[in-house]
DNA sequence: AAGTATACCTACCGATAGGTAGGTTGCTGC
DNA sequence: GCAGCAACCTACCTATCGGTAGGTATACTT
């Protein structure tokens, strides 16, 4: 069988060549300005194998967005069973979700892009779920430590936007900056500082305020 | 002249309606998933019109750029000339930044489609430095305010980044949904949460904890 | 040995891309 | 009145697009 693989690309399938090429080309240029003729050469095989293998252009789109929803719901299972205090599960989930970006920038990248960008004639692909689905989750672990007294009652979803939007932001800087300026250990103390900023016992956590009683 | 405009676009000059064309088509379908004969259909010219005022579909494109930079530095240069504390002065510099863009949203949603996209072909535009400035402004807010005793000694860094993360995932809100489920109400609600967790004097802002001392 | 399936290839298709050549019309200034 | 300019036009250019037709080579099954 001829196998035209350059020297430089480790003896993979063709298939999976191509969707390796095509993550990094999507991520790189976007669906439109990526042409297939880029696309084949990236992978070392003739336009006609991407047509065997997907149909078409947006065929190979598809099974790339496929991959990553199911990256993210994978991720979101793993995260979803420890126990501990709810600032424990928070941070836990929050950092999980952070790290778990991190080993995978360019699909994390790919998906930002589609959930900012125009569709550029790809087909649509709904990226709402993924951060819907993070407010859920942040929501019901501060809905259980209000009623645990571990939070104060206060307004629940500014808490909830303070929380996702802090970590959103964080995440994004990883994705558009070469050198984040905050990383890991910043998220850290970002989610720190919000819930220490709710908590009733707040002397527990260094409070510096002279409460007037 | 022979003027082939469509009965429904307002008789303004040709170079502006392909400005408001590029905008509104970049906006929706990207750089390179935007042909020209697309924009000057949508502007109601034949193509070498464009080619006369822009000399490129690049140069429309980097028209449409310098607009976005001035808008935005003119918005901050409004906005940084209120006297009051310091918290007031962050919920005007945050609202107004907010309010701007809710009114400008194919403006901001096509900066962000930019930021956050790949170039698609289209010339490099660095949008870091609103992001950037935004970080610097706030950073001195807070500076000031831990000066002035209205802020807690704290993590800066964290508290930056917790304030202009909330606001930024917001108003990404605004664009990438039909209807936000949270806006100009909810941003200040947000910006109060936090405040209320690195405000010296918890007990004037409704303080529900129970102090140990 | 022959037929079938898989995994690839080259050559080519019609359509559209970004852009230009060469032109027309109306207005303005001299 | 005419030259020059601004603001537009049609017709056309070369290059590349997404995709297919028709094929080859190898391995496997009967």
């Amino acid at each position: 069988m001829q196998i035209q693989t350059p020297p430089s690309i480790p003896p993979i399938e063709a298939r999976d060549r191509l969707v390796a090429a095509a993550l990094d080309q999507f991520t790189r240029n976007g669906y439109a300005a990526t042409s297939v003729r880029e696309l084949c050469e990236a992978a070392g095989v003739s336009k006609p194998v991407l047509y065997y293998y997907f149909k078409s252009k947006e065929g190979l789109y598809l099974e790339i967005m496929n991959g990553i929803g199911q990256l993210f719901d994978q991720r979101v299972a793993e995260l979803s069973s420890i126990n501990g205090s709810v600032r424990q599960r928070l941070l836990h989930f929050f950092t999980g979700m952070f790290d778990g970006a991190s080993d995978n920038l360019p699909v994390v990248k790919l998906a930002y892009m589609i959930y900012f960008g125009p569709p550029q004639g790809a087909p649509f692909v709904d990226f709402n779920r993924f951060f819907d689905q993070m407010l859920k989750i942040v929501d019901s672990l501060i809905v259980e430590g209000i009623e645990l007294g571990e939070i104060l009652q206060c307004d629940r979803k500014a808490l909830v936007w303070t929380l996702v939007g802090s970590f959103q932001t964080i995440q994004e800087e990883q994705i558009c900056r070469n050198e984040a300026r905050i990383g890991h250990d910043g998220l850290v103390a970002v989610i720190n500082l919000i819930l220490n900023g709710v908590d009733p016992n707040a002397s527990h956590v260094e409070c510096t305020r002279s409460c007037k009683i």
